[in-house]
DNA sequence: CAACTTAGTGATAAGCATTATCATTACTGG
DNA sequence: CCAGTAATGATAATGCTTATCACTAAGTTG
């Protein structure tokens, strides 16, 4: 799934902005298998960590265009801090874990249709929507030390 | 749905903290109907209007130990600020108007049932969960101004 | 019921994520 | 290759929230 910097200058341009080297480099980590999620944080210390000098406010620019420009999506979680991925069309919402913070995703069409349902019934015409579970993940690391189920939200 | 001021106190007092005044008349806010969705800012503004001099500090804090105590409830959505409610057992999730940022609640237990089983599937000990939904209210002069349906979040 | 002890308050400073500013730099079209 | 405009990066500013700390008051004890 690594694409070359000159598919990334077209995905790039086809948005409508210039194909610079820090929107390249950006784009590029993010199309890296493995690095699903990451905040304006983690895309800075991983460019510096490739020998990278890109400046922080630089990466919040980017990221914001590019989440206009729909090649990202962005979400919040309850961290504090807003994380970005990839978007590749498929919606889908996320599994996060309250010990080590892994994200996992999910898609399920029945939940889709019945938050659809709802917000029908109540006369609001749907724009966006945001699920996240926390919960404690199914690493033995994560489960030795888990609290109390779930209580009321 | 009005309570008085010595019920209050009881209330505050079972969560293991002092009955002060801040205290009593921040919950007292809460516990009027038609207050449901407050951030500590529009707290901090409606006790001003009811001639309250206390602190922004006070607030804050006092907002973060009636959570813990499960006596109100905190919800981000995406304005870049907390929000509480009362917390009154039942589980709830919420619409939010993108226009004019009004909240309304809803249940759905089958959508609670599939989350549950998500989870499951995945090893997932359920902790928490928020789902909120994004769009245009049914206010005709939020209508008005409606932009494009929702596209992938 | 008065002194006591400790927790709570409030003003302000600090912290953290994010956005705005602005002089300098670098894309792209001609 | 050059001009013109948009993008960058350092830093200041913003907005929400938490920490600090001297002072005050709640609840307790004699």
């Amino acid at each position: 799934m690594n694409r070359s910097a000159s598919d990334n200058a077209s995905d790039i341009h086809s948005s409508g902005l210039k194909a610079t080297w820090p929107r390249i480099r950006i784009l590029r980590l993010f199309q890296q298998t493995g690095v699903r999620h990451l905040s304006a944080e983690d895309v800075y210390r991983a460019l510096i960590a490739d020998g990278e000098e890109i400046g922080l406010a630089t990466i919040y620019r980017v990221l914001t265009q590019f989440e206009q420009a729909r090649l990202l999506s962005r979400h919040h979680f309850d961290s504090g801090k807003a994380v970005y991925e990839l978007n590749e069309g498929q919606h889908h919402d996320h599994l996060v874990c309250v010990i080590c913070g892994r994200v996992e995703e999910f898609c399920d069409p029945e939940i889709e249709r019945l938050q659809h349902q709802v917000a029908e019934r109540r006369g609001f015409q749907l724009r966006d929507h945001a699920l996240s579970l926390y919960g404690v993940c199914s690493d033995p690391a994560c489960q030795a030390r888990h609290g109390k189920p779930e209580g009321g939200d």
